[in-house]
DNA sequence: CAGATATACGTTATAGTATTACATAGCACA
DNA sequence: TGTGCTATGTAATACTATAACGTATATCTG
């Protein structure tokens, strides 16, 4: 049931592995090109819906960019402003808290986007 | 200081106001050009970035949309994917929650973003 | 007052992100 | 064989945001 990744979807999911962050699709799109000859916005936008709908990739709201999950649960997005880091930080009371607390209000959410910005701990270290 | 706005914020923010919800940034555009003659983006831009180190307006990151802050503490943003209401829940236990999971981490939050996508109140009467 | 700095704004152009629309090719299968 | 479905290609466009540079005005300072 639409679990097979697609061509494209896989190249593009290799991509974002072989990453050490997040990349935007345009940056998706420059390596493609490199390998592949033309390839055209649709092509990334399309392989990157497929992903998500599959749930192994996730737009970084904040950044714009495109990056792998990487826990089977949704996390906290904690992204370091200094050295450029992304960590998912799970967090499962959080969001059960968040669900208690939207029910508390009648909402029903479905899809949740926790991203915070900061300073990782090794861009802190020893430091206030 | 700095607490004044500038005539351009001030008439953003009105907009901003106005609306029943958030609005994008080229939608303020069009409303400025259709009061004032020549307006072009970064005079909308950079009302918006104006106002939101004054803490008065928002950018809705899985909107690409801004909005007014309606509340003195950072909120939940609570998105209906169905009437497209937008509501700023507070709650303040989760945002120290937060902060106490990522200070565990060793990250140091600066600012943290938190929408989540569903159907309100009023789009789940009566219904599971 | 002359000169220096700072802020706000205008203006043009461009960068960066995402989607629409339509065409094509291949496969599954009646 | 033909019909529909999925994936893809291709061209154009829409939408979002910023860079770069010039100008006007206010404020300070000597
Ligand atoms: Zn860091
Ligand atoms: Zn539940
Ligand atoms: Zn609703
Ligand atoms: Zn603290």
């Amino acid at each position: 049931m639409g679990t097979a990744l697609t061509p494209n979807e896989t190249e593009v999911l290799a991509l974002l592995r072989g990453a050490n962050g997040p990349m935007t699709a345009y940056q998706l799109l420059g390596r493609m090109q490199r390998k592949g000859g033309a390839v055209a916005p649709p092509t990334v936008y399309r392989a990157l819906k497929g992903l998500e709908e599959a749930g192994v990739v996730q737009r970084i709201e904040t950044l714009r960019a495109w990056a792998v999950v990487t826990s089977p649960v949704p996390g906290v997005v904690a992204i370091c402003d200094y050295c450029g880091s992304v960590r998912s930080v799970e967090a499962p009371s959080l969001f059960e808290s968040l669900h208690q607390r939207l029910a508390a209000e009648g909402f029903a959410e479905a899809r949740q986007t926790i991203e915070v910005h900061g300073r990782c701990g090794d861009c802190t270290g020893g430091r206030a």
